[in-house]
DNA sequence: TCTCAGTCAATAGT
DNA sequence: ACTATTGACTGAGA
């Protein structure tokens, strides 16, 4: 067993013509059904029973730094030349779902910022996207879904069968169903722009509210605090990923490239898209604390951009996630209360004013249920937290990047650089600062 | 417990 | 039909 010779086997697989997806989907009962076409193997052999030599976990953790943005990239082009759908290509190549694919398309994090797991799709990706053959297959693969559904349909329809949704194969089945699926469906929960409006507000001053606050803020725009919470979490990631992207383009513009050394990082303060009227990209404070400190250097560090109002929001003082509200002490439930941070100054049409007016649609039923939990195994597993033995060379050429790992070059704009890096220090002593709980000293 | 990373899946947009 | 967006959920850390 010499390690060599793991990596040559890693070698051959990967070189086979087939990717090896699978792997172990492990987890998730309602997935593993996701098998391509589920109708006939087209020609794929695709390895998906038994295990191959080396699960895909292995092979992200041996895999070299690859560079996320290129391969998107790459794979975005070959699925539009060649009329391939995402949801196609993430089903089975992937493991993926059509939004999910779409969001790594659009959005890719760069390498060094993402969990084992999340490379794995990009090993994946990388891997199909080294054997040309792999697109000729995907290709056939539609052909015959798509003949597939046009048997399906034309029997259902002399055959009645009113039933069947037109979707491809992946019927159900799934061995022993137990079929509770007449529930409830809980009903998707749509925010109405201003009730969006209102919580960007909320998170311009506080970015990490406190139960309380996010308990006001549900009673207020009538939602369920869940929902509140949910909001929050995904708007702080999603304006982190919205960085890691700039980042990624403003670092390699004109070069497919890189990304992991970090770049420049300037930022806008959300993702913005449809009404993002605020944009207070500096809005930092609303209620009258100005705030407190006041890195006072920054001469020559850029402005204009408000960087991340996540972390360089209020961290500095207090900061730590602490159990003990720590982080907002913004009092609003107290006196003069009034409508807290979503009071949108003028038009308080938003939320809070009229509840019960149906205009809110969104939230709507308060009395939740006991909601049954669907059960759910915990495959856990994964594991495998291998401390990643490094075996560049081979691997790199398996992985066939050419490029790669080598544009960490820097010689682009050196001035931003070195912003990016002082600019970065910063950020990184205030997340560190944020989650410890010492005093430390401003200074920058 | 909270946050985050990754996803799913519904649904809005084209 | 396909893609983009986004609320919710799951599991891992701290």
């Amino acid at each position: 067993m010499s390690s060599s010779e793991s990596v040559k086997s890693l070698t051959e697989l990967v070189q086979q013509p087939c990717p090896p997806i699978e792997a172990s989907k492990d987890g998730k009962p309602p997935e593993p059904s996701d098998p391509p076409a589920s109708d006939s193997q087209p020609t794929t052999p695709l390895p998906l029973s038994g295990h191959s030599a080396l699960s895909i976990q292995e092979l992200v953790a041996m895999s070299p730094e690859l560079d996320t943005y290129g391969i998107t990239k790459r794979v975005k082009e070959v699925l539009t030349d060649n009329n391939l759908g995402q949801r196609l290509f993430g089903e089975t190549i992937l493991g993926l779902t059509q939004g999910s694919v779409s969001d790594l398309l659009a959005r890719p994090k760069p390498w060094h910022k993402l969990s084992l797991k999340g490379r794995e799709p990009f090993v994946r990706m990388q891997l199909w996207l080294n054997d040309p053959n792999n697109v000729e297959k995907l290709m056939d693969m539609k052909r015959m879904e798509k003949k597939a559904y046009m048997k399906r349909r034309h029997s259902s329809v002399s055959d009645s069968q009113p039933c069947e949704p037109p979707s491809v194969g992946t019927e159900y089945s799934q061995g022993a169903s137990p079929q509770p699926q007449h529930q409830l469906k809980k009903p998707r929960v749509v925010l109405a722009p201003e009730e969006k409006e209102a919580l960007k507000r909320a998170y311009q001053q506080k970015p990490y509210p406190s139960p309380k606050t996010i308990e006001d803020l549900a009673t207020q725009l009538n939602l369920k605090t869940s929902t509140v919470i949910n909001w929050f979490h995904n708007y702080r990631s999603r304006i982190r990923r919205e960085l890691f992207i700039e980042e990624i383009q403003a670092g390699s513009q004109g070069q497919a490239g890189a990304s992991d050394s970090p770049s420049a990082r300037s930022g806008r303060a959300a993702p913005s898209s449809e009404g993002d009227s605020c944009d207070g990209v500096e809005a930092t404070e609303g209620p009258g604390s100005a705030d407190t400190e006041e890195p006072k250097s920054q001469g020559e560090a850029e402005r204009e951009d408000a960087p991340r109002p996540a972390e360089q929001t209020e961290p500095p003082p207090s900061g730590t996630p602490g159990p003990d509200d720590a982080r907002d002490d913004d009092h609003e439930g107290g006196p003069a209360e009034g409508p807290g941070p979503l009071s949108s100054p003028a038009t308080a049409t938003a939320a809070p004013a009229a509840p019960e007016d149906a205009a809110t649609s969104a939230a709507a039923a308060p009395g939740e249920g006991p909601a049954a939990r669907s059960s759910a195994p915990p495959p856990s597993n994964s594991s495998s937290s291998s401390s990643a033995p490094r075996r560049p060379s081979s691997l790199q050429s398996l992985f066939g990047l050419p490029e790669a790992a080598g544009a960490r070059d820097s010689r682009d704009n050196p001035l931003r650089k070195k912003k990016a890096a002082n600019l970065n220090s910063i950020i990184h002593r205030l997340e560190k600062a944020a989650s410890r709980e010492e005093p430390i000293e401003w200074e920058f």
